[in-house]
RNA sequence: GUCCCCAUCGUCUAGAGGCCUAGGACACUACCCUUUCACGGUAGGUACGCGAGUUCGAAUCUCGCUGGGGACGCCA
């Protein structure tokens, strides 16, 4: 059995967005799995549009979401003298031509096209065979087309989607190299799968129309093409193709957003991917179950929910010290200092069952780090003549009680009791005092997180005994 | 328009002829738990697009229809 080897081949003209990110993923998970061979390659060929800054934000993250390469990032740019290497062969072969046709001429023939119903093409005018009495016209620089068999059909057994044929007749003469010697996309991928060996090309299935084409350079190049996997698009929430009216698109939005990057990627791989009833599962569960077969050959959508939840599943499984570990960043971003309270780890711990995301994390950690401002009247709003006694005199207690969250319970379980009052008639104000809000865990956890001396003095505050 | 692909709950899916009066998960609803908000627990509703075949038997196979998506660049 030969090595498998695989390939992920973006263009740097944005950010990684949700699509590309997950056929990366399954790039990358099936050479994980087969124990092969992960390339990084990046189709830079289009100079007008591809950026330094988004080969950075593509490799950020591809990083973020640890989809590790083995070889690469290597760049077409700079292969540039094999791609015109090629083209020579096959123009010596006569298995490619100098094409003189206008730019404005083509789109001229196209749109008769169109206008009868025909699939717009190129008309092979400039063939050899063809091309005997027509005399290149001054000024015009050729671009070279790839001379395609013009009968026969080409077809592929599909790793997601079966069987696959298209019948030459559809296909015309592409460009492989422009005027100034360029090559172009579909002829840089043939010669860089050929040169990089590889076996299983796994890509969005916005190719399919592309593999013909390039199965047949393969055979111009007397080489086997490799298999191919063509993944079905991801869409919008809306059933709508993915673009920035969805919102956040962009891979390392969801950092922002505070998504755990291993959650990100079990959301991602269950998209259009699943193992029996599997839905949480770690990066390595998912490369010991990825197969190409489980792949659906059906367009799926995007859920935010789900991935809220699948999060949220992700930091319950973390422990203690990771999960503080990871809520660091976020903290600070939160404009929190983590020196000024608790444990971020603890604080992490109590809070990680109401918050879908680090960032609501550290956004319903703030009272730990910052001392809450109440408006007396909010305040006035829990108070009463009955609770307000039993508060002062826990205020008095605290300076003594054994700083332990069971202690703190049973004081202010005895305090409440003393006054004929519930628990919750006497939590609810402290929990707002101590916190600022009414929505907190339970109130005698945060104040034992929180520390006795903030406790007191934040009532005292609160009470207006301060 | 032409070609290619696809089609199970609202969504992601399990399902490879009988195990399916279709399972799981998210979301939703109700109840329980409860120290607010959550978590958790229990229960519930909701799906095989339609029509013909094949077969003793079809969500599963075939064909047609309908509906979706993609591609038709000197972009990738």
């Amino acid at each position: 059995m030969t090595q498998v080897r695989t390939r992920f081949a973006p263009s740097p003209t944005g950010y990684l967005h949700l699509g590309g990110a997950r056929t990366a993923l399954f790039a990358w998970a099936y050479a994980r799995h087969c124990a092969g061979t992960f390339i990084l390659r990046i189709e830079d060929t289009d100079v007008e549009r591809s950026t330094p800054e988004a080969v950075q934000a593509i490799l950020d993250a591809m990083a973020w979401l640890e989809l590790d390469y083995d070889e690469g990032p290597f760049y077409q740019m700079q292969r540039m003298d094999r791609y015109r290497e090629v083209v020579v062969q096959l123009l010596e072969r006569g298995l490619a031509y100098r094409c003189y046709m206008a730019p404005g001429e083509l789109d001229q023939l196209r749109a008769g096209q169109i206008e009868r119903g025909e699939k717009p093409r190129y008309d092979g005018r400039w063939r050899p065979e063809r091309a005997a009495g027509l005399v290149p016209p001054a000024g015009i620089r050729p671009v070279i087309r790839f001379r395609n068999p013009d009968v026969g059909v080409v077809a592929w057994d599909d790793g997601v989607k079966g069987r696959i044929e298209i019948a030459n007749a559809e296909l015309d003469d592409l460009v492989i190299a422009r005027p100034d010697g360029t090559p172009t996309y579909n002829f840089c991928v043939v010669v860089d799968d050929l040169d990089m060996r590889i076996t299983h090309v796994v890509r969005g299935d916005d190719h399919v129309n592309n593999t013909p084409r390039q199965i047949n350079i393969f055979r111009a190049l007397d080489a086997e093409p490799p298999n191919y996997a063509h993944v079905p698009t991801v869409l919008g929430e809306d059933g709508a193709k993915l673009s920035k009216r969805h919102g956040a698109v962009g891979v390392m939005d969801y950092e922002a957003a505070g998504y755990l990057p291993e959650a990100m990627v079990n959301f991602l791989a269950r998209i259009g991917w699943a193992h029996g009833d599997a839905e949480v599962f770690s990066r390595e569960q998912l490369i010991a179950w990825f197969d190409l077969p489980g792949i659906s050959p059906a367009p799926s959508r995007f859920n935010a929910s789900k991935l809220n939840w699948v999060n949220q599943e992700h930091m319950k499984r973390l422990s203690e010290a990771e999960l503080g570990r990871r809520l660091l960043p976020y903290l600070r971003r939160a404009e929190l200092d983590p020196a000024t309270g608790p444990d971020a780890g603890a604080v992490a711990m109590l809070l990680r069952d109401r918050a879908g995301t680090l960032v609501e994390m550290a956004d319903a950690a703030w009272y730990f780090y910052r001392t809450p401002v109440v408006p007396a009247d909010r305040i006035a709003e829990f108070l009463s003549a009955a609770n307000r006694p039993a508060l002062l005199e826990l205020h008095e207690e605290f300076d003594t009680v054994s700083w332990t969250r069971e202690a703190l319970l049973a004081t202010l379980k005895t305090a409440a009791t003393r006054h004929g009052l519930k628990p919750p008639q006497l939590m609810m104000p402290l929990r707002l005092i101590v916190a600022g809000t009414t929505s907190t865990p339970a109130i005698d956890a945060v104040l034992a997180l929180l520390g006795r001396v903030a406790a007191r003095t934040r009532l005292a505050t609160g009470l207006g005994i301060g």
